[in-house]
RNA sequence: GAUUCCGUAGCUCAGCUGGUAGAGCAUAACACUUUUAAUGUUGGGGUCCUGGGUUCGAAUCCCAGCGGGAUCACCA
């Protein structure tokens, strides 16, 4: 980022001096009330033209074309854009055209927020659009808006495309891409048809600690943090698991969160440092009730996003409508590899992923090992919603053993298009069993599985004063809204994706170089050498600087004092 | 982490086998009363990502670094 601003910014803010000097305030204060919205507009004039004869917009200038005394522009509002046009004569009635000639046409610029008073008319060409009588400058824009041009066979110029400037700052993106605002209203709806419905059955949504003494209820490295009072380490929650079954003890029959849980693992397409996560958590209920719960939230989900529960993602079309497929996980890797894992142990099970041509590493337990078959073989096999149930006990501390086949857990794992959306148990409420389960996990972390489950005594002295039957499902909101909007990487479906950080984000002004001597004709030299800080003026040679500065002098014709070399060694001092 | 592609004007991108840096849009000036990627004429605008190397000469070739994309791997 540099501190020399652009030619265009530099117009910008002269602009905005003249529009002080002409007695316009740039950002007034005053309440704009505006009383329609373009895509109203637009769907409604035809058939009530008579509603329209009086309207008030307001939003971003996104083109302008002026022809002289006369001008079209299009004003971009939350809903969409509508061409406005603007009649020297109409907005300024009286003798002075300043409004027009100097205000519209020479201080405003694409990106302005302005509001505009008129009537809705239809063109010579048939666009409907805005005879504008009142024209306000609501807020000026400083910085030029990429600009996106759009033909009307849907052709798009000059697009904005670079996603690391995308995410960087979706507040231009949105601007000037606005259809990807249609990702994020769909994800609002994806939450709050959810929400919707769980309050429907009398669930109750909850909020549960982020800043934990113990990170407990998945398996992920976590953030660490310090709280400064009681001096003592915190974690920033990597499940919240642990405390909604605490709410369950307490007595609720059902609680939900949705929360942001933080995990410090790689980044790429399906994984961002913090994500969304709704868990839910049902008393008296069991893993095959919530089979079918899922099914009738998904299919509603689907139909509020996209009116049907049929969802196209990428070249599949995907059906939300229950019943879904259901396989055990020992079946699923049957029918997908022909090879019976049910029965081996882990030197069997070591034995069969090298056949298949899975690395093995000697840290991965019974439960690790299948878990790798499954993802390698499996998974991306289970494109329509399917469920995989009855995982072995080694992978899955907290579900309750099966009530009929010895060593597997009653869970399941919702896939959809390859990929796992949902994980669900009959929640393991026997004490003695978590306490005997958790120590298990200490083993496998005393192996070096650095994924391996912490214990939470607070949590185990939960369960020991009892815990009814319950069952609970978690579900990763980021991913379902993913397949909800067909987008094929995380970071679409957030707002701010993390990112590095931006490089040299660093300012300075130019008082600091005057402070140390250097005169003020010579600051934007420097800067115009790309030293822009006093470090940036501390790394450089000092005899070089001085020879350089010579050079800018000759090459930008400048006629100011070139300093003497003894003041260019003191900068330095 | 691996492979690969990319980094040039405010934006989108050209720039061949090395030879003074280009277009469209945006921007500035003028003209123009229903245009719509408005149009016409005329301007301004560049650390060719950074640092080395090869060369008489590097945006271009080589090496390293930084940043980004894609694919794969890892990651419940």
């Amino acid at each position: 980022m540099s501190t020399a601003l652009s030619e265009q910014e530099i117009l910008r803010r002269e602009s905005l001096q003249q529009l002080r000097a002409l007695g316009i305030n740039p950002y007034p204060a005053e309440e704009y009330k505006v009383t329609a919205f373009a895509q109203d507009i637009t769907d409604n004039f035809n058939r009530f033209p008579d509603h329209y004869k009086k309207v008030t917009l307001a939003g971003r200038i996104m083109t302008r074309r002026i022809m002289g005394s006369a001008s079209f522009a299009e004003l971009q509002d939350s809903t969409g854009r509508m061409q406005i046009y603007l009649k020297r004569d109409d907005i300024c009635p009286g003798e002075d055209k300043t409004l027009y000639n100097t205000v519209f046409k020479k201080l405003m610029d694409i990106g302005d927020y302005v509001g505009v008073k008129g009537f809705v008319f239809l063109t010579q060409t048939g666009e409907i659009s805005v005879h504008v009588q009142e024209l306000t400058l609501l807020s000026k824009s400083l910085k030029p808006l990429p600009v996106v041009k759009r033909e009307e066979d849907g052709q798009i110029h000059d697009a904005f495309t670079d996603p690391e400037l995308r995410y960087r700052m979706r507040y231009v993106d949105l601007t000037v891409n606005p259809e990807y605002k249609q990702i994020f209203l769909k994800r609002s709806k994806v939450i709050s048809s959810m929400r919707e419905y769980f309050n429907k059955q009398g669930w109750m949504e909850v909020e549960t600690p982020i800043l934990q003494p113990v990170h407990g209820g998945a398996a992920a490295r976590p953030f660490n943090t310090h709280h400064n009072t009681l001096d003592m380490p915190l974690y920033l929650r990597i499940a919240n698991e642990l405390y909604l079954k605490r709410l369950i003890v307490a007595g609720f029959d059902g609680v939900y969160e949705f929360g942001k849980m933080f995990r410090n693992e790689g980044m790429d397409r399906t994984h961002n440092p913090e994500f969304t996560s709704m868990e839910i958590y049902v008393a008296y209920k069991d893993y095959n009730w919530m089979m079918a719960m899922v099914e009738e939230c998904l299919e509603i989900v689907a139909r509020t996003v996209t009116g049907i529960p049929v969802v196209p993602v990428g070249a599949n079309e995907i059906n939300f409508a229950g019943p879904y497929e259901k396989l055990s996980m020992y079946d699923s890797i049957l029918k997908y590899t022909g090879i019976d894992v049910s029965g081996m142990d882990e030197a069997g099970l070591r034995e069969t992923c090298k056949e298949l041509g899975i690395e093995v590493n000697d840290t991965m337990g019974k439960g690790k090992l299948v878990d790798e078959i499954f993802s390698a073989k499996v998974e991306h096999n289970l494109i329509q919603p399917t469920y995989i149930t009855d995982y072995p006990i080694e992978m899955t501390p907290l579900a309750k053993k099966h009530r009929s086949k010895p060593g597997l857990v009653e869970r399941f794992e919702l896939f959809v298009n390859g990929k796992e959306i949902a994980n669900a148990y009959s929640e393991l409420n026997d004490a003695i069993d978590q306490r005997e389960r958790l120590e298990e996990q200490l083993v496998l972390a005393g192996r070096g599985d650095d994924e391996a489950m912490a214990m939470d005594d607070d949590f185990l002295r939960a369960l020991e004063y009892g815990m009814p039957p319950t069952s609970g499902l978690g579900i990763g909101i980021d991913r379902l809204v993913m397949l909800m909007t067909n987008q094929s990487t995380i970071q679409e479906v957030l707002f701010f994706p993390q990112m590095r950080p931006e490089k040299k984000a660093k300012t300075v002004t130019a008082d600091d170089f005057i402070h140390i001597g250097v005169p003020a004709d010579w600051v934007p030299v420097l800067n115009k050498m790309g030293i822009n800080t006093l470090e940036d003026l501390k790394a450089t040679n000092p005899n070089k600087l001085y020879n350089d500065l010579g050079g800018m002098r000759k090459k930008l014709k400048l006629d100011i004092a070139m300093p003497s070399k003894e003041l260019v060694m003191a900068w330095f001092a």
